[in-house]
DNA sequence: AGCGTCCTTTGGAACGTTCCAGGTTGCAAT
DNA sequence: ATTGCAACCTGGAACGTTCCAAAGGACGCT
């Protein structure tokens, strides 16, 4: 009561209070009135990879909405491992946090399922597996379709996609980079390599496109981390970003700006998601909202140093000029 | 006890339970859990800035290490605001964590005394503020002189420091350079400027140095993401990096690493300072410790690109050739 | 003086666990 | 049959809070 800034103790008793909460160095304890109020103002969020410097810009931003609306957050990650991750969000679950945010989880939809049965889990990057949960995703396959449209207008034609694994907006980008280039009457020139949305996984990528016979002109990766592996392999080969071939990424992190990459990518507002990614969850757990939402935010074309023309006009195989 | 994995209960009652278990979605509530047993077997950990890379291989090895251990893990960060610090490092306390690492904290050293007085508490590159925590820092002023060390060995003599600001690894290395730079009797070429451990700080410091009549040779920054802002502003005035002016940084973070960066800098072990945070810890909880340590790591010089000889053979001010 | 009202204080119960004491059962040895 | 002893089960207390009901005091009104 007194701690809680409340009426109905008289002045001398409050004050006889304070000061023994200082004497004993007495803390409230979280547990004993989580349990009896049966809530605990804690957001949970699993991040499934921290290393990910796009991750910072949504956790900054769940952060500072969280704040504001006075929820405590708390954080966990589960380094990209589907059964840490499980593991992760277990943990959370245990420990009764109101909300849940799951940032490019790995995990098995069953798994957001359930928890999704337990408390309000808002998903980010990934479709919901049913309607237990909401999601707040960016277009993917707008964004995908960006890239392409991008490179196309430059006048590549042998566009290869460096995928980011079995992530479950890795397989929607994949699927956007093959319909983008049927749109372009491409598909015959499409390739993809594995990249597993890591820098190592990015160079890997690199490295097997350099040992076909003919490079392609322009090379677009699945996400920034896995492009700057990729300019790393194709520069140690000799080659030169953009003359030799293109390279465009997606989420605009903060070392695509890096100006020393400038990397041209495709922006995700991560700041803006995690303050709507708090702000669903706020309407669940305040405002009593069930229908589930499922928000899409529009990602945009950055156009930086590592895109330009292919060095030679392309073969004009299916045109008749 | 079922959930425990312990005896005493028959075969028969144990698949009745564990089938009821599935059915209810139950979760035992860690709350209640750690109400009665008075222990959560959770590790809290407070990072300053989560968006910069360097506390990710932290993360990193806190998270192995602490699973090894059978911990879990819960995040925090305040954004390196000493008041938001403080109560993330507060929130942490409430829910009872049994151990507490605080990453480069900036808060008062009064807070993180009152922290470990309560609980277990290392505090990473920041000295301990008292016999009840302790500590793990990578040697700083060794870091500086070694930074100094490999500029002067170059022939540098104008040597700039872009300083980090208030948190305490910064302070400290702002001494080691001062130092440093006596120790080359090189005290009267010293220049500091402001960086605040941040890239925009960083190119701050740069832009205030390009002010001066005539630029060092060779610029410090207090940590890569300084360097990395003062390379931008460098760059962005024309000149070439090392040609015009080296550059070195410390911490070795994963911007440093990138081909396209390939910042010179102090290596500190990020991951391993995160593993034996975790068994510092572990020391305290399960065995009993109750001595303080006070680790120091040794850090190392990673020589990368930014950092050369000087344009002009350095005025021999002090020497008689 | 008696009464009602409001303000403050006190004393449980409850939250979901763990742990322990004591109880009940089954079974073998006497 | 009785006893002893495991093995298993049951019930209650405790953890640190919040909330509510009820008791106690102070005070003004009739």
């Amino acid at each position: 009561m007194v701690t809680r800034g409340e009426s109905g103790v008289s002045d001398e008793k409050r004050r006889a209070i304070l000061v023994a909460i200082e004497e004993l160095n007495y803390r409230p304890n979280a547990m004993a009135q989580g349990l009896v109020m049966r809530q605990t103002r804690i957001l949970g969020v699993m991040v499934s990879n921290l290393q990910n410097p796009f991750f910072g810009a949504v956790v900054s931003g769940i952060q500072a909405r969280a704040g504001d609306l006075g929820f405590r957050v708390l954080f966990n990650t589960g380094d990209r491992t589907p059964l840490i991750e499980e593991s992760a969000i277990e943990n959370l679950l245990q420990l009764r946090v109101d909300g849940l945010i799951l940032a490019s989880p790995r995990v098995d939809d069953e798994v957001i399922a359930r928890a999704g049965r337990s408390v309000p889990v808002v998903v980010l990057n990934r479709d919901a597996p049913d309607d237990t949960s909401d999601s707040l995703t960016n277009d993917n396959v707008a964004g995908t379709h960006l890239a392409i449209e991008h490179l196309v207008s430059f006048g590549h034609r042998r566009i290869a996609f460096i995928e980011g694994g079995a992530g479950a907006g890795a397989r929607i980008r994949r699927r956007g980079y093959l319909q983008a280039m049927g749109v372009f009457d491409l598909e015959e020139e499409a390739i993809t390599v594995s990249g597993r949305h890591t820098e190592d996984g990015g160079y890997q990528g690199a490295t097997e496109l350099l040992k076909l016979k003919s490079l392609p002109t322009a090379v677009f990766a699945s996400n920034d981390l896995c492009a700057i592996g990729a300019m790393n392999a194709f520069e140690e080969a000799g080659l030169s970003i953009p003359d030799d071939v293109s390279l465009i990424g997606y989420d605009n992190n903060r070392m695509a700006a890096l100006r020393h990459i400038s990397l041209t990518t495709i922006d995700q507002p991560g700041d803006h998601m995690g303050r709507s990614a708090v702000d669903r969850l706020s309407e669940r757990i305040d405002k009593g909202r069930t229908e589930p939402s499922h928000d899409v935010v529009a990602p945009s074309l950055v156009v930086r140093s590592t895109t330009g023309p292919p060095r030679f006009e392309p073969r004009s195989s299916h045109r008749m000029t």
